[in-house]
DNA sequence: TTGACATGCAACCAAATGGTTGCATATTAA
DNA sequence: TTAATATGCAACCATTTGGTTGCATGTCAA
């Protein structure tokens, strides 16, 4: 599990949908996974295999079906590599302040 | 500053390595930045015009050297992106964890 | 002012990337 | 067993990407 997979899985948009997609529903199969996608079901299976090799993805083979789950893990640490802890928790803390200004907001 | 224009920014090891110097010591000039790098200055210029757009880094003219530095803010927004904040602290601690160890043993 | 130094711009090229189509394999259900 | 369903593999193609070289511009210092 390089890094470098890591950051270039990420790059792409599609398999960054991908992501999103199991973040709001895991364990989905590749078909269903297709269903949201605007491609072909080869140009999906191509992108989950970047994401497999990234470790972003795990899968499971359930007869003829396999089921995708995302691990944040790597995900961690990339926030890990360029940020120090303190500098972190002032981030997240002005992430909230801003989502929550932008809640308040007519 | 869109999101994907960071990913696609993260995605070079080259850009990655410019960053990690700009961790190290910011505020770096072009020249000082092509020094530890292994291709021409052109393309260093390239990598970092990437970074720009990105809002990874933030330039300041100063007479004839232009001067960068690292910005944080969009790294942190990645992993707010795939990562609860719950499920956050517990990695980070997993991590911790794991570091400790490392260091520990022989 | 003039030469040296720091950066900017543009054309060009090889390799990687994201997509397609076509066919193969494996499992389930009738 | 057999037809339908779910996934896998490979060849092929257009575009993007990361790099180069060559020249232009702007600023500092003698």
């Amino acid at each position: 599990m390089s890094m470098d997979a890591v950051f270039r899985a990420l790059a792409d948009p599609t398999r960054r949908q991908l992501l999103d997609s199991l973040h709001a529903r895991n364990g989905q199969t590749l078909n269903a996974l297709c269903e949201h996608m605007d491609m072909t079901r080869q140009a999906v299976t191509k992108h989950l295999a970047i994401l497999e090799e990234a470790n972003l993805v795990t899968t499971m083979r359930r007869g003829r079906e396999k089921e995708h789950y995302l691990n944040p893990v790597p995900i961690n640490e990339i926030a890990e590599r360029w940020i120090g802890k303190f500098e972190r928790h002032r981030l997240d803390a002005l992430s909230d302040l801003k989502q929550r200004l932008e809640r308040e907001e007519p």
